[in-house]
DNA sequence: TCATTAACTTTACGCGCGTAAATATTATTG
DNA sequence: CAATAATATTTACGCGCGTAAAGTTAATGA
């Protein structure tokens, strides 16, 4: 670092003795120029810290280095773990992430979206609300750029969807309750927002009477984002005021089961598998979160690095050949179990 | 909606019968323009659906709309509120927010910051790592760059500080402690990343001193963010092994209470206030999931409505008047005793 | 009504870079 | 060493918009 500041390309020509097109064919790709040439750019980059203009940059070329990348709630660390993995994938293939969050709002969602085509990306990696998404709006805007889904389907929308098969791992679940006690009862929202609930439901009946037993829904109140507060309000009311058909809940998400846990302990009613308990609670996710509850949470693990590693590697391929999916791929991974001390 | 594509202001200029340059004024501000012309743009907006080239205009204009925002670490939901919260005001304010999570690395810290640069942002708002920050490079920055700081302070850098004080804070939940039973000991990190655990450290020290207690530190090993897993694997590690001197833990933070709690719990251990409990914890932060711990966590609200709006309004006066602080300004907010289960 | 002012149109240039075409310079190869 | 291929340079234009200057039109007020 020294001299005066160089303000463009053309002035760091006239420092580095390179012409302006061979630079800008360094810039875009540095292997693209000769080795000797290459060394006596990075050489002079090393005195004197140009960098290229993004914005003239971007203006000029056919597409941006950008990658969206939309989750229905950073707040959740769930989904803050899974945007993380995928911006290190995204930043080692050379691109530029933008993380956005659609703090559960459908509104907010479709802005994320809006602002991102102003940006231009190459692509975008999205994990929509679900049932709340505008639909119509999310598939106009997947029309135009190279989307790919995770996590929540939106049928028919964008390039593919990568998420966790429901059916498998609620039946995994469900299997290894019923072989180590009671049958479970199942807790959940009465209107999700997720369409991963419904399938957890449906893959739930199925379970139960495939091994026999008779399914038992506990369909709770409550809107929003705020599943623990739900977990907790709801549970309360149901571990007090109602009389469970078995002594085992498996919760729709890991969140639902951290509030059920927290009315349980407040309810004083012992959740474990000792002789002492009364109550088995497992959940479904493998949260952050769920290692440390009391007891700690038995849950299914969502195999989201297989889900994230697929996404980038999906949409990366789709804007290097700049085309679209021949057909809409659909790839769903399985879950593992996770066997800890609530049930 | 209608007509073919409009790909440039002259385009639209065509189709709305304004002038280029009287476009350019109206998307610089609206207002800026006579009423009835400002009629007919919007009016030409609904039918053709254009929007100004973002790459283009910031190119252009001598300041970007864009206002960075990085925290040290989105997975935590506490910053995850917080950002939230800031970007909302940003949005508000009629700026762009671009968020971006250090993860808990300088180096990441580092390149979050120059990619921010790269971006020509109008002003920029860091939440910094703290002890691990590489002082010098933010210093650097934020001299080009109008910064404000919140969360953690890093002395003499950036125009203003935002945070919590510490030292009322601390005092607050000691008394507390004090005057509800036995004094507290004080369970923290070693070597923590945040300038906040020296400050929290050295306020527990001299309120038990003016209280007229021993402190009593236990300080344990541990590096990174997973703070729950080292409040559980040093927590379970104190509870079994060590004689406490008293039957009260205050935690440096929540997150550290959060793993000790389960630690409890896991060593059968009843943590609580009535009288068949035999220890009480508290944390410092108020915690998203404090709410939810087995007992719920007693603990000290962060002011972070305030420390985001004083956050935002600062850099926001600082962009208007395109000047530097005359001095920086650091201001403290108090926290607030949340009284729960849990001491 | 006309003078005054505010707002608009026309024209033109600049921002920093991508990129194409023609030409000049290096490497590579037998 | 000459022929050929690979890479650089020179020159020039375009991207979409901000913005200044000069001229024109519309609103305002006594």
């Amino acid at each position: 670092m020294s001299d005066q500041k160089i303000k463009n390309m053309e002035g760091f020509a006239a420092v580095s003795g390179i012409s302006r097109p061979t630079l800008s064919k360094y810039f875009n790709d540095p292997d693209s120029v000769r080795k000797s040439t290459r060394q006596k750019i990075e050489a002079a980059l090393k005195k004197h810290d140009y960098r290229p203009n993004v914005y003239a940059v971007n203006q000029n070329r056919r597409q941006t280095k950008n990658i969206g990348l939309v989750v229905p709630n950073l707040t959740d660390p769930f989904f803050a773990g899974i945007a993380r993995t995928i911006e290190g994938l995204i930043v080692k293939a050379g691109f530029n992430p933008l993380l956005l969050s659609s703090h559960g709002g459908p509104e907010q969602e479709i802005s994320n979206l809006e602002s991102l085509r102003s940006i231009k990306p190459a692509g975008v990696l999205l994990a929509p609300l679900g049932r709340a998404s505008f639909e119509d709006q999310v598939a106009a805007f997947a029309s135009e750029v190279p989307t790919v889904l995770f996590d929540a389907n939106l049928e028919g929308i964008g390039e593919a969807f990568f998420g966790s098969d429901n059916n498998q791992s609620i039946n995994l679940i469900v299997e290894y309750l019923c072989r180590s006690g009671e049958p479970p009862v199942f807790f959940e929202m009465k209107t999700p927002i997720n369409p991963n609930a419904y399938k957890r439901r449906t893959a739930y009946i199925a379970a139960m009477g495939r091994l026999g037993h008779e399914p038992h829904l506990i369909q709770v109140d409550g809107q929003g984002w705020d599943f623990e507060e739900i977990g907790f309000r709801e549970g309360a009311r149901i571990l007090t005021q109602q009389k469970l058909p078995t002594n085992t809940i498996l919760c729709s998400n890991d969140r639902l089961a951290i509030g059920l846990l927290s009315a349980a302990f407040e309810n004083g009613i012992k959740v474990g598998l000792d002789a002492t308990a009364s109550l088995r609670i497992a959940g479904h996710d493998d949260h952050p979160f769920s290692r440390f509850t009391c007891p700690s949470l038995t849950t299914v693990s969502q195999d989201y690095d297989a889900i994230a590693a697929r996404g980038v590697e999906t949409i990366l391929k789709l804007i290097e050949s700049e085309k679209r999916m021949q057909r809409r791929e659909e790839t769903l991974f399985e879950g593992k179990l996770v066997m800890r001390g609530s049930a």
